[in-house]
DNA sequence: CTTAAATCCGACTATAATTATCGTTTATTA
DNA sequence: TAATAAACGATAATTATAGTCGGATTTAAG
């Protein structure tokens, strides 16, 4: 049920060159230093976020990466996908990576992981990193106190 | 972002018993045949249930499975939770398996996953099998259409 | 033109999780 | 006592995760 390292990685790398859009590269070095991720882990991420077009990169002593495509022209729901391949919580309810269970002509419990599907992924692919680069962060205490009716999640 | 199979799998062996709750032991080779299971791996399963208190077993020659408790009184939330650990896509933003994180008085990103958290916790723990065993199964086609203005998921 | 600082590339490793399978023992009942 | 179940513990195969490493190439500054 987990998204992986690299999203997370991923992700606290694009916001911090959403932050810097339009200004100079940052380098591999700075960006794990500010983001607490191992430097060579995160080359390879962004050796992949540019493949994607997400991301430019400069070699040489004063280069480093920026962002290649407007904020609001990326979703959270793409870079996730992308290295997660998909937001479903099981295959069959999937649609980029849908695969066939026998099970579905009688199965129930489908419905229930096809609406926790279409509502995560409304708001991943709604949220681009524009809009989520101006959400303040979330305050201490919020998570666990937000209880759901069972034990929590 | 996906429950294992053995969560798939322990699901369909439960509906299996809500569905027969009051009646006869079902015995795995029934359960395994009826839900598309390895009967070894469903052997692992049941056990694991069992030692929940979800079910109970008879052995012997007219034994098998039965649920243990009333189909209100178990959610979809417990067992997925029992297999899978947690709901939550992120572990800074789970209750039952939080990790702290460095970058949370800085992340804005997790505010996403905390919304994708308390939809899912929701769902999945107001889902009990009673509510989900009445369930009729997703229609065909119904999966792929429901696009959510992105790539879907 | 050399050097320092970057990215780029491919391979590699280590560990953990996932998805089972197998052999044997114990219990039940017809 | 024979047939049919569950119970138990071990093991195995595959895949995913989370990195690490060495070296090649590119770039700008001195």
């Amino acid at each position: 049920m987990r998204v992986s390292k690299k999203t997370d990685y991923a992700l606290r790398a694009l916001f911090t060159l959403v932050d810097h859009f339009g200004g100079a590269p940052i380098p591999i070095r700075e960006l794990a230093r500010r983001n607490d991720v191992p430097k060579r882990f995160l080359e390879q991420i962004m050796l992949a976020l540019k493949s994607q077009g997400w991301v430019r990169s400069e070699a040489g002593i004063r280069g480093g990466y920026v962002l290649a495509k407007n904020p609001e022209k990326i979703t959270m729901g793409e870079v996730v996908r992308h290295f997660d391949g998909i937001l479903a919580p099981i295959d069959c309810v999937s649609v980029t990576g849908y695969k066939r269970c026998s099970q579905e002509p009688v199965c129930r419990f489908r419905r229930v992981f096809l609406d926790a599907r279409n509502y995560v992924a409304g708001i991943m692919d709604r949220s681009t990193l524009a809009d989520v680069s101006k959400i303040s962060p979330v305050s201490k205490h919020e998570v666990s106190g937000s209880f759901t009716g069972g034990e929590g999640i």
